[in-house]
DNA sequence: ATTAAAATGTCAATATATGAGATTTTTGTA
DNA sequence: TACAAAAATCTCATATATTGACATTTTAAT
């Protein structure tokens, strides 16, 4: 295991349920050595990913926000899809379409459009959705290089085998490939009961697989519907040309200059005032 | 350096000019070796912090979404500071109130109230303060602990002269002190034009600054009034309070629940269809 | 001011990161 | 589909940065 990943590891302790951890706490979980939690927790607040608010108490840190920022401001993927997202809903007319990607072994629900909705769904910014379970998991991870679904599938086994991709590798391999070939995942009730959703895979221009968009609508007894499905492979096929593009173009300056407004020089402040 | 500084430094290239990186532009701004850069972008993207997406260019990756969605849902200081800063904004009436952070040497803006405004300003969140000219950045400069403000003098003499802070040890001192023994710091136009700021250090119960929070109104001819500004030292004293509550109770059972909703078992997926 | 606790610094041992090159995998083109 | 070129990963000896016990300093409590 690298230092890195001892250190990010920390990071993992910070759940819903527990937001504040004490020294003490990380060094009995991780087993760390003292020092070595001082140095560990030392660094991160360093580098802001954790704040110590007192007594060796801490929370996650504020340099998470300034680059969670920075993608919804100038995140390519992002910038790429986001209109698509909107006026493909719009057209659509109901419910809601998420965007996600994988990273390990999770998948993230990285935007929504619209950005609130009556819709309460699991699916929403930031959120996790099962490896195997979800629509929009499915669409990924059936187009994943095969090295890395033998992988997966080793790890694995019982989930695939609970939520019904097989018992065997060649199996899941033949099911995997349906879905594939199918271009588009559907669910009912997956992950929310009351709701449908619709997943289409993104890929970067070539073959490989970046994320999925997910078109999720409130159960009405009958399926998506035939155009609203391929409205979201239209949309889907959009973005991934888009991506595409991006590997093209030069890097150095894409520069999508949203007029951020630099700072200006420190007209007046007043040293103190009561 | 450390390896995680190293690491990290990473991350900071993805910046609003440029938001993708490629593998070469990587080794040649940071000087690594092919191996080293090619394991340093593997270990970020496998925790997710980058992502790839294709012929070596790299954008930030979803784990950063999943950790503001954290820190969103249930950062301790932020359920303390936000519905404060919701009642105090209404009962101010006018302008923006935002919650900022020090780490390393960098102000962060970690939330702001109401979420939108007419009033289009610098503070917001996600974004970084000049460490020496805002209000925001002063009220917490000013209590920081003097070893610290030793380190920063040294580093900073040119900024601290130049924002009108003091060319001498002495002199910084004494003016960060006047900001101190006031406990509000106001300023007009310094980040913003035509906009006034009062900022209010924010504390953990004791003496240790954690943060600020700042009142932001557009500029008309006078001050901030003496009501707003007591209205905002009452929510920091609030805040401060809460925060240090923090401190006492067991951090093992914190709990807000917010009913997160946890995944249900798969109900039915559908493997593929059109 | 005094004591206790918390946080940081010291240093030798050693585990881990490093970089050059070999090897494998992926991509582009015929 | 096969082939060549490029990209990504793996290997391994070396050096260096990490580690942990302990000493020291700093901070907090009375």
């Amino acid at each position: 295991m690298s230092s890195l990943e001892r250190l990010l590891s920390v990071l993992d302790l910070f759940t819903e349920e527990r937001p504040i951890w004490t020294l003490e706490d990380i060094i009995e979980t991780h087993s760390f050595s003292r020092s070595m939690a001082y140095r560990y927790v030392k660094e991160l607040s360093d580098s802001g990913l954790l704040m110590p608010i007192g007594r060796g108490r801490f929370v996650l840190g504020p340099r998470i926000i300034e680059l969670d920022r920075q993608i919804r401001v100038c995140d390519p993927l992002l910038a790429v899809s986001q209109s698509i997202m909107l006026s493909t809903i719009e057209e659509v007319g109901d419910g809601i379409l998420t965007l996600s990607s994988l990273y390990g072994e999770r998948i993230i629900c990285t935007h929504q459009e619209p950005e609130s909705s009556p819709l309460r769904v699991t699916h929403s910014r930031g959120r996790t959705l099962p490896l195997f379970s979800s629509s929009t998991s499915r669409a990924i991870v059936a187009n994943l290089p095969e090295r890395k679904l033998v992988k997966l599938f080793l790890e694995h086994r019982p989930e695939i085998s609970a939520g019904g991709l097989g018992n065997e590798w060649a199996e899941f391999k033949k099911k995997l490939a349906e879905i594939r070939r199918a271009g588009i995942c559907l669910s009912h009730g997956a992950i929310d009961p009351g709701v449908v959703c619709a997943a289409v895979p993104l890929f970067n221009g070539k073959s490989n697989v970046v994320g999925a968009i997910c078109l999720v609508q409130a159960d009405q007894g009958r399926e998506i519907s035939r155009r609203d499905k391929d409205l979201v492979r239209a949309a889907a096929a959009r973005i991934s040309e888009g991506v595409g593009n991006l590997l093209s173009q030069d890097v150095m300056k894409p520069l999508p200059q949203k007029a951020a407004g630099p700072f200006l020089a420190n007209a007046g402040v007043a040293l103190a005032e009561v």
